[in-house]
DNA sequence: CGAAGAATTGAGGTTAATCAACGAGGGTGG
DNA sequence: CCACCCTCGTTGATTAACCTCAATTCTTCG
């Protein structure tokens, strides 16, 4: 089951409620009935399903605009947890169903979805470990502005949950990290998870076009 | 570059084109421009990606209904190839953009794949290689009428297919199958792909629910 | 029948998982 | 304020799973 922290309910725009999120926090569990779609204002939410014996994938970290809580049928297929404090808008279904805007904007971040999933597919099915790592800090700075030379960007996630979303353990994470900082690709700032980048020395470490 | 073999221009219902492949041609190329959507009339697509060094890895195996082609900017981001004989409905893009109900279609068979891609993504990440395997022909059977006792399938993809699907190399794929044929999970038959599956004793191999 | 492709099986190497120890913050309560 | 605990991250030693390379058999098709 899952806790629902809930702001005023403010009425947004669209027929949609307003809820906020701590950092986290279950928004949505495997299984339960799906009775809204969820668009992410702020914050970032964690996508996720567990094997019975506790084994954790984790498939993607969505972003403002993005939606979950989709589903071919009537139950959730999967996890949503507020990897920060999260901001959404909640659209109860049945009330936009028939909205063709509602669709169109629902197909539009489907198929983007779709295609980051098949990147992370060929991530988790083909990728060495360092190979991993990498794509996953070039991950973190797409949409950052420059994409040469250094940059710095902030890791939210914990190693055990790059780990989870890598298929790897939180170790092989940690040496890949090492790994990395040894051969001065990266290197750690203040420690509140900020990292400083070299984007020219990264990208052909993660053996995507 | 792929090469196209198009059966006669019959026109079918719904403004689409039908097109006929044969088996193991490239019905689409990563990168290429995206003019048309496709949706399999019969037979089954396989689609996949390449990284720069040739390994490949296959997303997942279509099916009679489902679309693909379906791509968020102007280009196509993986490969489609006919796994056998295929007849398709090709909808060129601008043709079918501001048709509702075909939006709609689209969007149902999108959330299908999702969360198929969903479920393979657990495999990739978080299964070994028995379970992955298990978990395959399990898939095969799925649709297949009686989901418990003796079941017989045809297995139409290569080992070598298997593994890129999987994310595991050929050997391991037969190794896996060998195991299951030894501990009388699975049996051959008249070896033309047919096998034969205890499926109470292979569900639990699988890993899932 | 012969050739080419597919599948199987074995031996050995490599990568990442596992098991384990340790150190660095951050929060809590005395 | 300090001691304690707990989580997180790092690093090392060992193990296990899977990959690689190689040889052989099976299957299909001309």
């Amino acid at each position: 089951m899952s806790h629902y922290y809930e702001s005023a309910g403010v009425e947004s725009p669209g027929t949609g409620r307003l809820i906020d999120f701590p950092s986290r926090v279950t928004i949505i569990d495997e299984g339960e009935p799906a009775n809204a779609i969820y668009q992410i204002v702020s914050g970032n939410v964690m996508i996720s399903k567990l094997l019975p014996d506790g084994r954790r994938q984790i498939f993607e970290v969505l972003g403002p605009g993005h939606m979950f809580g989709v589903t071919p049928n009537g139950h959730y297929d999967c996890i949503a947890e507020a990897l920060t404090d999260v901001r959404v808008t909640a659209f109860e279904k049945g009330q936009v169903d028939r909205s063709s805007a509602f669709n169109a904007q629902l197909a539009d971040v489907l198929k983007i979805q779709i295609c980051a999933l098949h990147e992370h597919a060929v991530l988790l099915g083909r990728k060495s470990a360092v190979e991993r790592v990498a794509s996953y800090i070039l991950e973190l700075i797409e949409g950052t502005s420059p994409n040469e030379g250094w940059v710095s960007v902030r890791v939210l996630m914990t190693r055990s949950e790059i780990a989870d979303y890598l298929g790897l353990t939180l170790e092989t994470v940690s040496r890949a990290f090492s790994h990395l900082k040894r051969d001065s690709i990266i290197a750690y700032e203040r420690y509140d998870g900020l990292i400083r980048v070299n984007i020219p020395r990264l990208r052909p470490l993660t053996s995507t076009y």
